[in-house]
DNA sequence: TTGAAAGCGATACCAT
DNA sequence: ATGGTATCGCTTTCAA
């Protein structure tokens, strides 16, 4: 069964049902779209033969001719570490009861990517896009705006939107991060992870955390970063050289949990006591979070909200809805790591 | 800007920019997909007009027409931690070197949504299809074959194979955990966590690990199973109860490392010494699992490696080269939660 | 309840 | 180098 066969292979269509069941192709198009509309002892004929021949319906073909295009493009920065996966699972089971099918895509934090997927995916004519984030290149948002479908901005709400967005105030994250240790009492902060320049996210926490910090009085936070992907080797790698220049730093701010991972490694390795010594925070409650000792004190985004909801949001707005920008909550889950005094919470 | 503008609106189509420029459509076509056949100054001014009303090719039409539609269905059976996102991710990039674009379904282990996902794959006439497992249901495989398109079946190769798979071999690694354990010194195996009806895979792992405990003469494995999402709360209350009704048990293994993670909280909490008493043994390898304490042996898939030879195989497929099916190798590693005595690795 | 015919927006072949 | 025209498979009036 090769390739080759293509030309040869003849995929039925709507007029080879036609023609076997002896109608015209409108009839079986009816058949599938408005059956109530054919008589039943000719639908069941039709619809035999579409299950005799095995036809698959060619909505290319419905789509160009038709108004809607069933297709929804998802356009995500990253794909690792479960970041934006369950986000895609939740918003993709919220999208199947419509038949709508997600084209997916990811920028890998490249701006220039961004351009040309976005491109690409509205070359296929989606019903309506989601997207992570609410900074894009300016061609990005320009062919957006254009192409007058619903546009979702996902994960981010702090700056200009498109039409529609779903989802966190990052500044006020960094600011609860350090707020919680230094309601710990810690005083020297640092930040360590990955620090895109295209991670806006990112940058909203850190600056968030640099406000709060600023104040209260005590000293600016210390930074060591990299441009790549966030993982416990980098984390732990980091977190040695802060250590190494720069010992009085009491509290480290961890870009993602994973990094923070390898912060906890670096750590014990070198032999100091968490939370009694120094503490560490993290973002996005990976599911190892409470399992690490000790255990991670961490920010938890509600990705599953976010993904039904951004579902909820392009049904809506398909259906004639007005733009409406939902904030999501959050929530900072206190453990080990960070806890000297008698805390609630888990 | 809403929904009701979209009849009003006029997205541009080759012959809007056609007309602005006063050619005709087919020039401005062959531009796109031919610039050297266009007179220079010509293509200046198309691209001017295309930039300047922000034109997007309308793929389906192309698609319609054209032999080829640059979809590729990828249809996986779950996106939860991590499991296949990044297959996934790296197929992506691999396809997107020629434009291909990645249509995302998820069966979620559930038989019933898979045929419906690949029929709804099929309708949107992809170049071909890269799905998890080679364990389907009937309808899949014949609407699969039927579509004479390249099948790229991932993560398993042990089974009938429709056109060409990329995985690995799961009853070996299931052999592989008990052998090690064995070797270790372990005798009486527990098998913990989700094991779906479905999830052909684990059931494989299961049986390469049940032969060769037998073949050592070993107990036969103990079952705490259930049907849902593994997770860490999964993995510690079947833990919990496996202690309790099967106190001889002295190693487990893991159907995924985040169970494995909840077991070793479950065990710790029961002050049972790891691996001195019990050993564990986890599959993935998550990232968080050289993190954990006592850090976890488990079992390394390349998903990489699958997803960039899916990829490959695909494009090999496309254009026309004969199906190839490969295995993949993975990697035991072995870590603190079952290493009794002085081994090798890290 | 059914059918005929005109698009949808591109591509591809054949002329010019 | 450029244009005319049929075509892809379906949906959507409009008639019958």
């Amino acid at each position: 069964m090769g390739i080759a066969d293509k030309e040869t292979r003849n995929v039925p269509t709507l007029a080879s049902i036609a023609e076997r069941v002896g109608v015209s192709v409108n009839t079986v198009s009816r058949a599938l779209r408005a059956p109530n509309t054919v008589r039943v002892e000719l639908r069941r004929r039709i619809n035999a033969a579409m299950e005799e021949l095995n036809y698959v319906p060619n909505r290319l073909a419905g789509g160009l001719s038709g108004t809607r295009s069933d297709i929804v493009g998802v356009v995500v920065t990253s794909l690792y570490y479960s970041e934006f996966a369950s986000i895609v699972d939740t918003l993709q089971s919220g999208l199947l009861e419509q038949d709508l099918q997600v084209m997916l895509a990811n920028t890998r934090y490249n701006p220039d990517q961004e351009v040309r997927l976005v491109r690409s995916i509205l070359s296929w004519r989606p019903a309506a896009v989601a997207i992570i984030g609410v900074d894009h290149p300016p061609k990005v948002v320009e062919l957006l705006k254009a192409s007058g479908i619903p546009i979702i901005e996902m994960w981010d709400v702090g700056g200009e939107i498109i039409d529609t967005a779903v989802g966190m105030d990052h500044a006020s994250i960094g600011a609860a991060q350090a707020a919680h240790l230094i309601a710990e009492g810690y005083a020297r902060l640092a930040f360590v992870g990955s620090l895109r320049e295209n991670d806006r996210r990112a940058q909203k926490r850190l600056r968030g955390a640099e406000a709060a910090v600023v104040a209260a009085g005590l000293p600016e936070i210390v930074r060591f970063t990299a441009q790549q992907n966030g993982s416990p080797d980098l984390g732990e790698r980091l977190t040695h050289e802060l250590l190494e220049q720069r010992p009085e730093v009491d509290a480290i701010v961890c870009n993602s949990d994973v990094v923070a991972f390898g912060a906890l490694r670096a750590l014990k390795r070198r032999g100091r006591r968490i939370p009694g010594e120094i503490g560490v925070i993290g973002f996005g409650d990976n599911e190892a979070s409470s399992c690490v000792s000790p255990s991670l004190t961490t920010i938890r985004p509600d990705r599953e909200r976010i993904g039904k909801l951004t579902a909820e949001a392009i049904l809506a707005r398909i259906n004639d809805g007005a733009p409406k920008t939902t904030v999501v909550d959050w929530e900072l889950i206190i453990r080990e790591s960070t806890r000297r005094r008698d805390s609630q919470n888990q």
